[in-house]
DNA sequence: CCTTGGCACTTTTTT
DNA sequence: AGTGCCAAGG
């Protein structure tokens, strides 16, 4: 058990305590995500199946780093027998298989945010109620917060103070459109975020003999970022673990982020409540940071009224001061930036990757796009506008949900006029209208035209386009039963007339959406080789729209890697980087104006400016405007109340005598970063978000299951040529690159199994039939 | 029924 | 500045 080695006493402490509750109070950069790992890899050895371990993460970044890290010390095949994901994808894979017993297919659709917006904005019409006043936006919320502290329809009515708050704030109506919104819902076979909590509590509690099934499976239930979850999360986990109490959760009270989704913190801080002999460990130790760092990052957080006692410390070396630059405006402040980091690239001999640049709101990327491409710098950014949200491929999408569940209405009203085919939004109504009052789905209605078709009060020219439309659509059905996802989809954008739509408009915003589509289809290819390839692998169309609907941003990976990395500060919690840039700090910014007025939106911000600051290792700089270009005009600022709140001693004010400058109108800075890196060198390359970053797996462990076979012929599926590959070969494949082989399994030359660890990619479980491998 | 042009609102953060 | 929504005209 060397993994063991190498852990401190209370990070021993907390991998080695197996049974019972356990809370382990994590500061920033103390190893965290190392003790998950080990306690997980720790239970294996200890011989409990990996089938009875659930492990609960944040997002998805964090389950799949923590799963790949597992794999090294446990094989590969253990470590894809456990539960692990975040909530949503954990729980919508459970729900699938137990839909039925909630009248729901198993097909069900996941709405993200924007079709909930979308299916919410049709009720509120329908029930001919005014949305200045009904904002969807804070509809919606109010329903998330109900849902989110499992106040059903029904609990509604039957909570009067709940409807009397609703009252107070001028929304009598809110019981209404709850009820009616989630018949929507139910009526199209489509849950959204947070239905997937709710339902599932739903599941656990009204069939016992289904939490028996689950309680049983569970015995060791782990939970990361225990301090966001939410009530319903909460219930979920309580419910589960409630039989064996084998309950491990992990987190910092210090970096609570997610209240506006319903996080709450007192799950965490009152653990001990819950489970009375519950065992604490505290991580204090910061191994990541600076002493300097670390110091600064306590006097912030130290302002917060809310928290557990705690002391984090670094015996790291104490490091360089914070520095601190003041801009003129936002293009100066990315223009201090870029050359920064450009100049401390190639005076510490550091690498791109090496550097992040943290901001509060995904609007600020622009301008450092913009300085970063002006100076060659290789960038990527995380998050933001994904890719999966935008028109044309949503357009494509809702078809592509509407074969998988045709009660889907929100996708069958996106795509039934579009592109325009002579059903119009008088027709639409009369359809919305007609199915709500027989309490059917529009697909039924279409289906069975002919018989509603007295009762629609639609003319035969309408009649004729729905049905053109409702058999464009069974067709398409038909084809998905016997052709992959790729084709079918390619099918789609062509019959549909979607392609052509696009393609007709010339402008380079017509052009880039084509591209946008293209991009769908090719990522529906990789999908498809990529299942294909797996052993394990599920090519439906269903398990693509749940992968794209539950995770923002499944981008490829591809061949550059030494970039520089742009994201939130939600988005880089658990990362860590050598040399951050914390920009924007200014006051209405950061802090956000949606959070100054209570103290304890505040303090999440607090807590989310500690995140920020504690994922530098080495060097942490802060960077505000004094103007910056927002809504269309020019608006002034003032720096951030944090700022002040850290004692000068951290601090470094690069450019004292800023104020003294005359203002010049290029709105560069002349200090002592001037010389902008020459442009002639053009490894620029803009990229999409990936999932992963840096840390490529290196050490292998042998995974139990798979028989070590010398050599194996590679079989292309056409037949044409094959090669010897063996164990140590280097290999190239289309998608995933270069990779070494790790191992051969099988027999049966139809069925060799090959353990590929891909530079890019990580470790590989490919069929050889099938993935096309060329040796190298 | 569809297209166009003007206008209002936007930006907090994510599953 | 960019997007989405609505009203009017074709």
């Amino acid at each position: 058990m060397d993994y063991l080695k190498g852990l401190n006493e209370s990070q021993y402490e907390a991998v080695t305590t197996l049974e019972g509750p356990l809370m382990v109070l994590a500061g920033a950069g103390s190893g965290k995500t190392r003790v998950l790992t080990m306690r997980i890899a720790h239970l294996i050895t200890n011989g409990v199946d990996p089938f009875n371990i659930l492990a609960l993460t944040f997002t998805n970044k964090a389950a799949r780093e923590m799963k790949e890290r597992i794999a090294k010390v446990v094989g590969e095949s253990d470590a894809r027998s456990l539960w692990m994901g975040t909530f949503h994808s954990v729980f919508a894979r459970l729900l699938r298989s137990e839909a039925h017993y909630l009248g729901f297919p198993s097909n069900f659709t996941i709405y993200d945010t924007q079709d909930s917006l979308n299916v919410l904005k049709k009720v509120l019409k329908e029930m001919n109620i005014d949305s200045d006043v009904y904002k969807p936006k804070k509809v919606l919320g109010r329903i998330s917060q109900y849902k989110n502290n499992l106040i059903t329809v029904n609990a509604y009515f039957n909570n009067p103070e709940i409807i009397e708050a609703d009252e107070r704030a001028n929304m009598k109506l809110m019981g209404e459109i709850y009820r009616k919104y989630v018949d929507t819902c139910f009526r199209s076979g489509a849950m959204d975020f947070d239905d997937l909590l709710l339902r599932t509590n739903e599941l656990l509690t009204r069939f016992p003999e289904v939490l028996a099934k689950y309680q049983d499976r569970f015995r060791y239930i782990l939970v990361d970022e225990y301090q966001d979850t939410n009530h319903s999360q909460y219930l979920i986990v309580k419910a589960l673990a409630s039989k064996f109490e084998n309950i491990c959760v992990v987190g910092d009270d210090a970096q609570s982020i997610y209240s506006f989704r319903g996080a709450n913190i007192y799950n965490i801080l009152n653990f001990k409540k819950d489970y009375p002999d519950a065992h604490t460990v505290s991580l204090e130790q910061n191994y990541r940071s600076t002493q300097n760092i670390v110091n600064a990052a306590n006097v912030v957080i130290s302002k917060n009224l809310q928290q557990f006692k705690k002391n984090v410390f670094s015996e790291n070396e104490e490091g360089e001061k914070i520095k601190i630059y003041r801009s003129l405006s936002d293009a100066d402040e990315a223009n201090f930036v870029a050359s920064n980091i450009w100049e401390i690239r190639n005076r510490e001999q550091r690498k791109f990757e090496e550097f992040a640049i943290l901001y509060r709101t995904n609007s600020q990327t622009r301008a450092f796009e913009d300085a970063l491409r002006k100076r060659n710098i290789p960038y990527r950014v995380y998050g933001g506008l994904s890719f999966y949200q935008r028109k044309e491929v949503k357009d494509l999408i809702g078809y592509l949900r509407l074969l998988v569940n045709e009660n889907d209405s929100e996708a069958l009203l996106r795509v039934i006029n579009y592109p325009a085919r002579g059903i119009g939004e008088t027709t639409q109504n009369k359809l919305i209208v007609f199915a709500d009052q027989n309490n059917i789905s529009i697909a039924e209605l279409l289906s069975n035209l002919g018989f509603y078709a007295p009762r629609l009060g639609l003319n035969n020219g309408v009649l004729n386009k729905l049905g053109e439309f409702w058999s464009m659509i069974k067709a398409f059905q038909v084809m998905l039963k016997q052709d992959n996802v790729y084709n079918v989809a390619m099918e789609v954008s062509k019959r549909s007339g979607l392609i052509k739509l696009l393609k007709d408009d010339q402008t380079p915003e017509g052009i880039s959406r084509v591209e946008n589509v293209q991009e769908l289809l090719n990522s529906m290819q990789g999908f498809l080789e990529e299942q294909q390839q797996l052993e394990d692998g599920d090519a439906s169309l269903s398990n693509f729209l749940e992968n794209i609907a539950l995770s923002a941003d499944t981008q490829r990976n591809d061949d550059e890697e030494d970039m520089v990395s742009l994201m939130t500060i939600h988005l880089s919690k658990g990362l860590e980087f050598p040399v951050v840039h914390l920009v924007g700090l200014e006051e209405n910014l950061f802090p956000s104006f949606m959070s100054s007025s209570s103290r304890e939106e505040l303090e999440e911000e607090r807590r989310l400016f500690y995140v920020a600051l504690t994922r530098a290792e080495k060097q942490a700089f802060f960077t505000y405007a004094i103007s910056r270009f927002q809504w269309g005009k020019i608006t002034d600022a003032e720096p951030s109340r944090f700022l002040s709140e850290i004692d000068s001693e951290f601090l470094e004010f690069i450019n004292p005598a800023m104020e003294r400058r005359t203002i010049n109108r290029s709105g560069l800075s002349s200090s002592i970063f001037d010389e902008a890196p020459s442009a002639e060198t053009p490894f620029f390359k803009k990229k999409e978000a990936k999932r992963t970053i840096g840390s490529t797996p290196k050490e292998e462990a042998v995974p139990k299951n798979l028989k070590p076979v010398a050599t194996a012929r590679i079989i292309n599926p056409s037949g044409q040529s094959s090669q010897d590959i063996e164990v140590g070969d280097h290999v190239r494949h289309d998608r995933f690159g270069v990779g070494e082989v790790i191992f051969l399994d099988g027999t049966d030359p139809n069925n060799i199994k090959a353990k590929v660890h891909f530079a890019n990619e990580g470790e590989k479980n490919l069929i050889l039939k099938f993935a096309k491998l060329t040796k190298i």
